[in-house]
DNA sequence: TCAAAAGTGTTATCCTTACACCCATGT
DNA sequence: ACATGGGTGTAAGGATAACACTTTTGA
């Protein structure tokens, strides 16, 4: 009532691609030299846009030269000292998260390299998530005696109900003890390695618990872009098992084993082919479209194309899909 | 990059709890009368307060003599002409919404009173939401013919990629045909709705498709603070079934059927008794006191507590509750 | 002919859902 | 005694997970 206090809303945008087994996620490297990666970036202006949406889909398009198709918000950051690199001047900052969906064309290349923006590995940001060829060594040659050492210390009191322990939270986050480890609690696991003070942007926000190890936990980003980057890939791997967003990262036609790539690509885990397949096809998800294609030797694979139909006959068209 | 737009950010919390069989949400009623009832809100000041969370239990316990407990942060509403009443000036203001879960104490009635809040029955708002006595008869008598014959109408082109069918989303959102009605779809039924202009809100924001009916649909309120509900109504029936949030809404002692109706206000449906009881039981989310108590006629009930150690020992532990 | 990848069939297990029934208390 | 709400047992059905096996191609 007093104050009515004016603030600069920017939005950031996590681009997903996915090129054959590699995620992608797009990032744009500053001018200046030395400066870390970041996500497209833009400030919200009203006076320009009529939504947030249309803002972030002009920032991204403008930033990298590419037009990006699904898109939904995460969540907004607010965080004093979040948004802006410490000492910097300037109006609080509160940075609105967005995930989107897209294909990564050998065309845009070029179009991108020039607008200073490129595709990234995105396991290089978030190592610790790939299980893809077994449990990452990383996380018990740093992560886990470092965290566990971090839980063992004595908690400060939370000022609003009674949060879980430190010991509670690394255990689901992490799968310790009989806990499965769940490859959606993305977000869960940077927050804690943040809070530890094992994640390097948290060295320069001045919230560092001090029990920096000496191997660097995936590469930093600016300010707190990789913490948008871990809510995207946690909001996408949930997302993926009851909606068929799957197929915006897929071309018009693909055999089921690239399909099946893209998602392990994407969940960082092995599926059961077999399993797969018949629930791909079980849910009407796919068509063939009749052709067969030999992608390297042996056996060609038929191709499909997705079954935008599926959309008007089923609630949840979505990937379910178990493990191995 | 070029004009650094200053924008207000407001904060608004969905309060909710739970009396009796009676859910209830937290409205602030304005000294100017007849205005229309709004969630308590509060714009976000950073020079006072560190995070958006912390704000906003301050707006609220200023607004509403209440301290809440449990929060969570909801969605980012930004749209233009949204926060707003028409021809009403100032700054462009986006608003983040939350959920927050409290007890109802009788205690702190005349204190609300005083602050010019009080607890309202949600389905007052949203009165198609309500299924506990069969199928709301507002749905045959109003809802759907207004709906089905918009969804007739041509359909404007979106601009990005290709939407589904009104007719699609209508069929999912109110479970027409061969599809089951999802208790969880609240927000597209509500935004369905809006866009039709059967939602008075909808009107004023100069939204209306025009095809308003004479029969009211449930109360409005101010600005977008319905859609807001909406949103906090569909996040808690979904996460009622992976979180033990229900707790939140309880005494500390309470009868298994007490319970199950409390989650019934919630998720507007009935719950297969047996089911239910060997669920909650199975869960181990409850254990007895020892203590039984009569509260009408028939055999006295036993009572029950929260076992908050079930935290520690399950990664979800919810209410995965079926129908009937 | 053999390796590599595609593709099929079948069974065990668990979880959900539904139905049928008994128990303790107040009026 | 009987109505009312509390409480238990068990079986059918469907989805998931795991297993073993056949087919088609390139080198």
């Amino acid at each position: 009532m007093a104050s009515d206090p004016q603030i600069e809303v920017g939005l950031n945008a996590a681009v997903v691609a996915v090129n054959g087994a590699m995620p992608l996620i797009l990032t744009v490297t500053s001018e200046r030299e030395r400066m870390r990666d970041g996500l497209p970036f833009g400030p919200f202006d009203p006076s320009r846009h009529r939504t947030m949406e249309a803002s972030l889909r002009d920032s991204v398009e403008v930033q990298t030269a590419l037009k990006i198709g699904y898109v939904e918000q995460l969540y907004t950051f607010g965080d004093r000292g979040r948004q802006r690199h410490p000492g910097e001047e300037g109006p609080h900052m509160i940075s609105v998260g967005y995930l989107a969906l897209t294909r990564a064309e050998k065309s845009s290349e070029d179009r991108l390299r020039n607008a200073g923006a490129r595709w990234r590995d995105w396991y290089a940001y978030l190592p610790w998530e790939d299980w893809r060829d077994g449990r990452p060594a990383i996380l018990d040659k740093a992560i886990l005696p470092a965290l566990t050492s971090w839980a063992a210390l004595p908690e400060p009191a939370s000022p609003y109900g009674k949060s879980q322990s430190r010991r509670t939270r690394l255990r689901l986050a992490f799968g310790l003890d009989d806990f499965p480890f769940d490859e959606e609690r993305v977000l869960e696991r940077y927050e804690l390695l943040y809070e530890a003070g094992l994640i390097e942007e948290a060295i320069e926000d001045g919230n560092a618990a001090g029990t920096l190890t000496e191997i660097q936990l995936g590469q930093p980003m600016r300010f707190d872009h990789r913490r948008i980057m871990a809510t995207a890939l946690a909001r996408l791997r949930g997302k993926i098992k009851y909606r068929p967003v799957v197929f915006e990262l897929m071309p018009g036609e693909f055999t089921l084993t690239e399909l099946q790539t893209t998602v392990e690509a994407i969940s960082g885990r092995h599926l059961h082919k077999q399993n797969f397949r018949r629930l791909v096809e079980g849910a009407e998800l796919v068509e063939p479209t009749g052709e067969t294609i030999a992608r390297a030797s042996g056996r060609p694979a038929a191709l499909f194309r997705f079954r935008r139909q599926i959309l008007d006959e089923r609630p949840a068209p979505g990937l379910k899909v178990g493990g191995r």
